[in-house]
DNA sequence: CGAGCCCGGGG
DNA sequence: GTGTACGGGCTCG
């Protein structure tokens, strides 16, 4: 029989020494279902220049005991693959299980073989292999099998294929928040239990709301009382079950709920066997201390991930947490209530918890919003990566590309180039490339400036050159123009290469669908769906470039990544040229941006030299207009780093300047962020500073810092504006330098304040002699105006806005040297 | 300057 | 999970 279905999770499992693929998704009538098929592992190996003979009877009888059960060789075939641009012959190597592939690989390897594709992931290329589109409709041949542990019918499928349908199921998404007891941030799995738990979704057209909750007191309907954490955490899993989402949702849940939840699970004895085979959540460390959850069968997405990783580089956000992200994405904001007052009311007065109930079910809530506003957007990444949305969501940017070049490969019939060795990574790090050009601004402030850039400039140079690795200096074409500047480099021009081809069709993609919505918008109709198509062609298109010039990358290219820069910076140069022909003055230009000034020339003008810069680019290359903005202040470039390695010379063009936009907003381009290491009064102060400046108010904020400056030396600033937070990570003893948040936390330990790895530490710089941390005290201790001013106007307040005044013409002596009837020496 | 360390999100 | 790893910024020495 034939089963269409929707399939969202994947692994394998091996049964009776078989490897079988395993989906876990939906049927077309809206029934779990997990479809399993058997395919068997393999990888590569070089067969040039071998003794054919002795090789293949070594490998008939290789055995290793060295994995949980012996690798064997199940089988090889000889195959062709392109290489480096060459058709060349490589054993195709199976293995009798996944993990035998690295294990067999390694042995063949010390044997001079070159082994190849020995560790894609045996579920990716599964996909890959049979053009599954994770989401997507596919048809599996078979029939239905007995299996007593999984909570869906098994279908064995014989043949699997993917279907062509453009009606995709409503999926049934389950948004979760957990809040925990919790004093002064402190966050402890082992000692603070969940207090409540959130949920939010939408089944069969009904509004899913629910909090559980183990306090026995009045609380709005949607609330659920249980007797204690552990009937909390029983109730969580039935009502999970029972609501049977596809998707499970959260916010941070990777790091924060999913950990959580397992931790007093573990506590409790509760088994929290969610997994579609009654396995329960699995969370694993991933990448540099961060975790990941997974519960078999279910799509498990944290939207922060995602809005991190992919999707929140456009968003104007100074940081990703979900009420920030929740107020530019969605317009809502959480609710505000004083987290501290939860664990105050839960030991002394639950009747008041109700308000917490309802910030926990608004957190479910926001969580659930953001998924369904960018599940179009999670799954077009998903099918033009063709993995697993679990995993795209988690990827870098390099990962993503990577991803998608594997994908492509496997359909180009080319091989992958294996990931590089640490030594070579090591290597590949200490190498450079000129980045792109920087026409430095005069910095000072400015009236009508007109923006225009190269709309995806590299992706563009990559294509209309023909750049790629398998092209360079290639034999045919040293007599065409080489690459500017580059003498010594030149790419082919016959044919189109692999990754220029697999770049363009990307671009042309893109190009078709901006059509489209063009056209759906002139009919009024909804464009949200090919948005997300554009966006996430346009991100993956635009990372080629950085890709080919990271270190870890398998089609590493520093030569690529720097002729590309090479032709940006020709093009952008030309650019400025023929503005300044045309007697525009321009005031900045980076990279892929160019900025003239207005004065007395007319819009109109700025357009047809625009149309004139376009009459002579190749390819898709084409320049654009940005904008125009009323007034703009450029600041200095001082302080650049010069040029290392494709990351080094983005950092070297950083550009610093602010723009008024016409509707009054103002764009923050390059001026710090603020972590939680500058002190409250820094930020405020260079927000308001930049905003007075641009509303020409610059009287007012000279007025202001010096104003905030004085009351600062005066004593007269609150002490929380002033506090420095740091978080000490390890025992105390095991660290070697001894930084003013260590002292601190010894200190702490010593009057018997708990002070051990987690603890957010807060201090305030005093008055006195030597290093800082001989001046970081608990901020209890400090009595008011003991604060250094010195300190924090040298550190903190100078840092985020003397490049501004400077623009300006006033000296950093000017604003802030002690004003004469306020000197230190009056409070010592 | 390099080496070492911390930040992110979450209660 | 055929896993192994971010990128920026500050402080100390």
């Amino acid at each position: 029989m034939e089963l269409h279905f929707n399939p969202y999770d994947f692994e394998y499992r091996i049964e009776d020494g078989i490897t079988y693929f395993y989906f876990y998704g939906r049927t077309m009538e809206g029934q779990k279902v997990a479809v399993k098929h058997r395919y068997a592992p393999f990888f590569y190996a070089d067969a040039s220049g071998i003794d054919k003979q002795e090789f293949e009877e070594k490998i008939n009888c290789l055995v290793l005991k060295s994995g949980p059960e012996p690798a064997k060789a199940a089988g090889f075939e000889m195959i062709e693959k392109e290489s480096q641009g060459r058709k060349q012959e490589f054993y195709k190597i199976y293995a009798n299980y996944p993990k035998a592939v690295p294990l067999l690989a390694k042995e063949i390897q010390s044997w001079g073989l070159a082994c190849y594709e020995r560790d894609i992931l045996y579920v990716h290329r599964y996909l890959r292999d049979h053009g599954i589109i994770p989401m997507k409709t596919v048809k599996a041949s078979g029939a239905f099998v007995q299996d007593q542990w999984m909570r869906a019918p098994v279908f064995l499928a014989e043949k699997v294929e993917p279907q062509k349908s453009e009606t995709s199921p409503e999926w049934r998404v389950l948004a979760i928040d957990i809040e925990t007891y919790a004093v002064k941030k402190e966050i402890d799995f082992n000692h603070n239990p969940i207090l409540m738990i959130s949920f939010f979704g939408m089944k069969d057209g009904q509004e899913f709301r629910k909090v559980l909750t183990w306090k026995n007191t009045a609380l709005p309907e949607y609330v659920e009382i249980v007797p204690d954490e552990g009937a909390l955490l029983k109730r969580m899993k039935e009502i999970i079950i029972e609501y049977d989402p596809d998707i499970i949702t959260g916010y941070f849940t990777d790091g924060f709920d999913f950990p959580y939840l397992q931790s007093r699970a573990g506590k409790h004895k509760v088994q929290l066997d969610l997994g579609i085979d009654h396995s329960e959540i699995i969370v694993h460390q991933s990448g540099f201390g961060e975790t990941e959850a997974k519960i078999k069968g279910l799509l498990h997405l944290d939207m922060l991930k995602f809005i991190r990783n992919i999707f929140g580089k456009d968003l104007d956000v100074e940081t990703y947490s979900l009420d920030a992200v929740s107020r530019a994405l969605l317009g809502h904001q959480k609710h505000e209530v004083d987290l501290d007052q939860l664990s105050y009311f839960w030991d002394h007065e639950p009747e008041k918890l109700a308000e917490f109930c309802a910030y926990n079910l608004h957190d479910s809530f926001l969580a659930y919003k953001l998924c369904e506003k960018l599940l179009p957007d999670m799954i077009e990444f998903t099918s033009i990566v063709g993995l697993p949305t679990f995993d795209v969501i988690r990827m870098r940017f390099s990962k993503l590309v990577e991803s998608y070049i594997l994908k492509r490969a496997a359909e180009f019939n080319v091989l992958a180039p294996n990931k590089p060795e640490n030594t070579e990574i090591s290597r590949r790090m200490e190498e450079s490339i000129q980045g792109g050009f920087v026409y430095e601004p005069t910095p000072g402030l400015y009236d009508d400036i007109i923006v225009f850039d190269f709309r995806s400039l590299y992706p563009t140079i990559i294509c209309a050159h023909n750049i790629s690795p398998e092209g360079f200096r290639c034999a045919c074409c040293k007599d065409l123009p080489h690459v500017p500047g580059k003498e010594e480099y030149w790419f082919c021009s016959h044919g189109k290469k692999f990754l220029p081809a697999i770049l363009e069709q990307l671009i042309l993609r893109r190009a078709e669908i901006k059509q489209q919505i063009k056209e759906a918008k002139k009919k009024k109709e909804d464009t949200s769906l090919l948005d997300a198509r554009s966006y996430a062609l346009k991100i993956l298109a635009n990372s080629f470039y950085g890709y080919m010039g990271f270190y870890a990358a398998r089609w590493y290219c520093l030569e690529c990544a720097a002729s590309t820069t090479a032709y940006a910076r020709n093009y952008i140069a030309g650019t400025i040229a023929k503005a300044q022909q045309e007697g525009f003055k321009v005031i900045y230009a980076d990279t892929d941006s160019c900025f003239l000034l207005l004065e007395e020339k007319t819009i109109e003008e700025a357009m047809k030299f625009m149309e004139g810069i376009n009459e002579n680019l190749p390819g898709q290359m084409e320049l654009e207009f940005e904008g125009h903005y009323p007034r703009g202040i450029f600041v200095s470039l001082k302080g650049l780093k010069g040029p290392k390695g494709v990351k080094g010379s983005e950092k070297g063009a950083k550009k610093k300047y602010a723009l008024l936009k016409k509707d009054g907003n103002i764009k923050i381009i390059g001026f710090e962020t603020v972590r939680r290491n500058w002190s409250p009064l820094a930020k405020e102060m260079q927000e308001k500073v930049l905003r007075l400046i641009l509303q020409e108010k610059v009287a007012e904020a000279i007025q202001y810092v010096k104003k905030t400056i004085d009351e600062l030396r005066k004593g007269e600033i609150a002490a929380d504006k002033l506090v420095l937070k740091m978080q000490i990570t390890r025992e105390l003893s095991s660290y070697s330098s001894f930084a003013p948040h260590v002292k601190i936390a010894g200190e702490m330990q010593q009057r018997g304040q708990p002070a051990g790895p987690g603890t957010v530490v807060k201090f305030i710089i005093v008055k006195g002699k030597g290093l800082i941390r001989d001046r970081a005290k608990i901020p209890a201790d400090v009595s008011p105006g003991q604060y250094d001013a010195e300190y924090y106007v040298t550190h903190q307040l100078i840092p985020v806005v003397s490049s501004i005044f400077t623009v300006l013409g006033y000296s950093e002596e000017e604003l802030f040297k002690e004003s004469s009837q306020t000197g230190l020496g009056k409070y010592f």
